[in-house]
RNA sequence: GGUGAGGUAGCUCAGCUGGUUAGAGCGUGGCACUCAUAAUGCCGAGGUCGAGGGUUCGAGUCCCUCUCUCACCA
């Protein structure tokens, strides 16, 4: 065993304006086994994250849902914190950027980089929103893209073509905030001084800091020369204001980072630990960053070298992963595949999930897929099947023959010594985040665990009164075999593995635990381990999620981006002119109406939408409008929908129905 | 467009520095067993390792070209 090391690690931080998501999950689980897997071994490992709280689309998405700021981060807050436990994520502090320890050390830090001559202020243009009164983010301008001409394109960048510019260059260009057509301004803005960093970020990559893929990755952006960062935004701005510059805030990805060490902070301050210890320019702790592909610009170039131009200690590593797909597809809303963690826990244990995504991840940054119906045959095939069927057919003779007592020795010492040998490259494989390189050699243990047992066949020899020492023998050598796989597991099903731990009466099972076996010691009679998953209940999963509001819930706040389809993918879409026959009030509910649709040739059908507070009944019976037909009929409190009207418009009063010109029937297909 | 990753049995993947008839799990066909949450064990079917070319005594493994997929781009 290695000396004990001292690591803090983290995880990215969920932004605070939506739920957790299972990708956001996958995130956290491959860093929690991680984690455990060290304080297993005996290290002193600490695991901090936060949430993500400022910038412009939380200020929007406070404002439309009539909050304040720091009233909508407190809510999310509590959500996120719950969400991250229960699926037994093993955080020692789960801060917030908008935390006041941030604030300080955003301020600390700012000076300290200012000091050291690395920030340089700057005048640009930007596009300001007259009606709001702000400037406006390069995703909140939309207009004709400068290049190809293709309308409706983003600030940054068009998606057609590709070109990238800045918002000031598109073509009748128009707020997404209001809607009107933006200004230019000039504003003064802080910059970090990114290039004064390139070969300490070189040899600081060098060193081993990121996978191999990464710092490929990395030596595009090397190549084409680093640009100076943008750190400062203009008021009105959610987050902190930056020292001595009244009006100017520090962007969100300024102070998001630094969130984790707030976070740590926060660790320190209840505990004995030292801040300073940790991130002074010459610390010997290791600082692992687990973060998504998409964010490695912020983490590999920019947040070395703050952490650097500040006089603190480099990450010693930032490792990446690839993106979480479902059944092969992006995680989308209306697909019914954006799924929320709180939506998988309301069916489902969290280990189980931890397993699948450990027996798949590897130390890449590919994505990786789950697919639900894999998901319930691996689980049942490996963990109810395989693993937990060795104790389950083991524990019963025990009970029976040997008086609930383990033998004294092993039959097969060897046998015991082939899976105690494994540990080395089972912990190696961990260490390497090639979790599912552990899985499979775990999994190949337990197979021969069951041979074994069949070789050996204890339920025969338990008709032999007088070979009753043998069948106790056998079955220790079994129960052996499966202890050290929960141990061996034990980071990834934690709660599983406390189970065993009850069963074999031991306390706090380490990694060493695994080297010898549990003899001549009594154990609890035995309770299922792991129940097997309903394959059918987990397809459900994808089904329309239940809470979401009828009516098109245009969420205004921030300009989602809608994803490409294809022509057939539209087409699979039913659309339908229906004539609104009856409309009511429904009790109980204060956005919704009942409406009676006439489809024509689909007959009539009851659809519910949420639009009472900008219709009344009165006002709808007798027009036409489109309705999606073949929307999948959902079960609410107040009765089955089976459709979805279509409007447009943020919500609330806000809503406008669709209406065909004169002619349309309905029953007419929309198209 | 640039860059990265990847295309190996129906599915998910493993194949280290090139070397015997290409592997595993799941699924599938058959047999056995009945201790175990219809779990387990054994046997089998199933692959021209994306395509083409090259290097080599020998290539899934190295080089080149092409092709398809996925992802990222301050």
């Amino acid at each position: 065993m290695s000396p004990k090391r001292r690591i803090l690690v983290t995880s990215a931080l969920p932004y605070a304006n939506g739920p957790i998501h299972l990708g956001h999950t996958l995130e956290a689980v491959q860093t929690d086994i991680w984690v455990r897997f060290h304080k297993l071994r005996g290290h002193e490992c600490l695991y901090v994250c936060a949430d993500d709280t400022h910038g412009t689309p939380i200020m929007l998405k406070a404002q439309a849902d009539g909050l304040s700021p720091e009233r909508l981060i407190a809510q999310v807050h509590v959500e996120h914190a719950r969400d991250l436990a229960d699926m037994l994520i093993g955080l020692d502090n789960f801060g917030s950027t908008h935390d006041a320890e941030n604030g300080a050390i955003c301020a600390r830090m700012y000076r300290g980089l200012d000091a050291a001559g690395y920030i340089v202020k700057r005048t640009i243009r930007q596009a300001y929103d007259l009606k709001a009164n702000m400037f406006l983010p390069d995703r909140y301008v939309k207009g004709t893209c400068p290049n190809c001409g293709a309308p409706d394109q983003y600030g940054d960048s068009c998606e057609v073509c590709g070109a990238t510019y800045s918002p000031v260059d598109l073509k009748n260009p128009v707020s997404a905030i209001s809607g009107t057509a933006p200004v230019e301004r000039d504003s003064e803005h802080y910059f970090f001084r990114l290039s004064a960093f390139e070969d300490r970020l070189k040899s600081w990559i060098k060193s081993g800091a990121v996978q191999q893929s990464v710092a490929h990755k990395l030596d595009e952006w090397f190549s084409q020369g680093l640009k100076d960062w943008d750190i400062s935004r203009d008021a009105p701005y959610f987050g902190f204001e930056i020292p001595g510059a009244p009006g100017k805030y520090f962007y969100v990805w300024f102070d998001a980072p630094i969130g984790y060490l707030a976070s740590f902070a926060q660790l320190c301050a209840r505990t004995a630990l030292r801040f300073e210890d940790f991130f002074a320019a010459d610390s010997s702790v290791e600082l692992h960053h687990f973060i998504g592909k998409d964010i490695l610009y912020f983490h590999a170039l920019f947040w070395p070298a703050v952490l650097e131009g500040a006089g603190m200690r480099r990450p010693t590593g930032v490792h990446a992963h690839g993106f979480l797909t479902i059944n092969g597809q992006k995680m989308s809303k209306s697909r019914g595949t954006f799924i929320t963690t709180r939506r998988y826990l309301e069916s489902f244990p969290p280990e189980y999930l931890r397993y699948y995504y450990a027996a798949k991840l590897g130390p890449g940054i590919d994505d990786l897929d789950l697919n639900l119906e894999e998901f319930a045959t691996r689980l049942n095939s490996d963990i109810v099947g395989k693993l937990v069927n060795i104790a389950s057919r083991c524990a019963g003779f025990i009970g029976k023959t040997a008086g609930g007592r383990l033998a004294d020795a092993l039959p097969e010492p060897e046998l015991f010594a082939a899976f105690a040998a494994a540990a080395g490259t089972i912990a190696a494989a961990y260490e390497g985040r090639d979790y599912a390189a552990a899985v499979r050699e775990i999994m190949a243990l337990a197979d021969r665990a069951n041979q074994y047992i069949d070789q050996r066949k204890p339920w025969l020899l338990a008709k032999q009164a007088e070979r009753a020492s043998e069948v106790q023998g056998v079955c220790t050598q079994g129960l052996n075999l499966f202890r050290t796989l929960m141990i061996y597991l034990k980071p990834v099903l934690p709660a599983m593995a406390a189970k065993a731990e009850h069963f074999f009466q031991e306390p706090d099972w380490t990694w060493e635990h695994a080297a010898a076996p549990r003899l001549g010691a009594p154990i609890r009679p035995y309770e299922p381990l792991a129940l097997r998953l309903d394959p059918a209940a987990v397809a459900r999963l994808v089904e329309p999620a239940a809470a979401a509001a009828p009516a098109a819930p245009a969420n205004s706040a921030t300009p989602a981006a809608a994803a490409p389809v294809s022509i057939d993918e539209f087409m699979r879409i039913d659309l339908r002119i229906a004539k609104i026959l009856a409309a009511e009030f429904v009790e109980g509910a204060d956005k919704l109406l009942k409406l009676r649709v006439d489809v024509g040739d689909l007959g009539e059908r009851d659809v519910f939408a949420g639009i009472r507070a900008a219709y009344t009944p009165a006002d709808l019976v007798g027009r036409l409008t489109v309705v999606v037909a073949n929307l999948a009929a959902r079960k609410m409190r107040f009765g089955v929908s089976q459709g979805m009207v279509l409007a447009a418009g943020p919500g609330g009063r806000d809503v406008f129905l669709l209406s065909p010109d004169a002619g349309a029937a309905p029953g007419m297909r929309v198209k």
